[in-house]
DNA sequence: CAAAATATGTCAACATGGCTGACATAAATA
DNA sequence: TATTTATGTCAGCCATGTTGACATATTTTG
């Protein structure tokens, strides 16, 4: 609030600050906030999730039963408990979206072959066309931003993206996901 | 479930897909999902919006008041209405938390000079505060990532995320942004 | 000036998707 | 056999989104 020495910013209207304009000394010691990066993560996201919901709307679905299909399409036979650990949510919360998933032929639940106790998660023909559509929304949207970047957006995307999970996760995530591409693609 | 010719995979566990092993040459045809990136977004969105939970939880607030208390601190003098446009929500979803921000002493409302029917926003010293507090600890996560990346990594990053921004936001938001930036830093 | 449009607020009712707590069942394990 | 585990279910609460109707003050327009 005060004002002094600035009012230079960059094409996107920010920054000129951390990368070398701001304090960045102190170790640990975060004195300005990353506004830019705050904010354009609130918009990107909101867009991002956005586009699957008029889809959605169609079968009376929400963002949860967007998320509830999309893992267990990446990851066939996963045990219920599994998904929780994943959404971060009670059984009682993915009960619903889940029974109702199932009740309608999206996704089905099979006995454990080892542990009968299991109720191993699959996703039906029907529950893989309809998430691979959602997902192929969310593909146009990410690789239009890649056309607009440069070559090996991708791969930036992704790294930065890695590096913005917790670090007591982020091991558990990567091995999630090449088990799933493995299973998917094998 | 087969399991043929792979099991080759990069330090993310995913990729060699999109850069350059997948078809990518029909334009406008978008064949495989970049699952990667998708499913890197929830789990980088997940955990950077989970930070401030529980800064949050101490005052009964939750997310929509962070995100309210956000975008005031950030424009000051802001209209209702557009605050509305940003958050894409009704005015009454709005008005239940700005109600309790205002309630307890985080925002404030004055009447617009020129029109006096507007309810301009702004946040007070203890708002603005709190916005800090919780965008510092955003912050740290972002800067721990960039940190881990190399240097230019901001400005990809910005790069990225607005790209992602719908087409016809984009211009708005950059302008928001640009604005605030002016606002704020004098 | 009177009439219409605008900015905001409010009441009431409802939906979604989180949550806790308690309890049930079947199967695995000690 | 006793306990633990994986899952399901009932009941109710909370946060935050929705729609629709209506009120009030103020500005703009015909």
């Amino acid at each position: 609030m005060a004002d002094i020495n600035n009012s230079a910013k960059n094409s996107a209207g920010q920054a000129a600050l951390s990368p070398d304009g701001g304090a960045e000394g102190a170790p640990g010691a975060a004195k300005a906030p990353v506004w830019d990066i705050i904010e354009l993560l609130f918009f990107a996201y909101r867009d991002f999730v956005g586009d699957p919901d008029e889809v959605l709307a169609k079968y009376a679905f929400g963002r949860a039963h967007h998320r509830v299909l999309h893992f267990v399409n990446r990851n066939p036979g996963m045990k219920v408990a599994d998904l929780l650990d994943i959404l971060n949510i009670t059984k009682q919360s993915l009960g619903r979206v889940l029974k109702q998933l199932v009740d309608q032929g999206f996704v089905e639940q099979k006995e454990g072959e080892q542990d009968r106790r299991q109720r191993l998660l699959y996703v039906t023909a029907k529950g893989e066309a309809l998430s691979l559509k959602l997902a192929l929304l969310q593909t146009e949207r990410i690789e239009r931003a890649f056309g607009q970047l440069g070559p090996g957006s991708h791969d930036t995307a992704r790294r930065f993206l890695t590096a913005m999970i917790d670090d007591d996760n982020r091991e558990g995530v990567l091995r999630l996901m090449a088990r799933a591409d493995r299973v998917k693609r094998g």
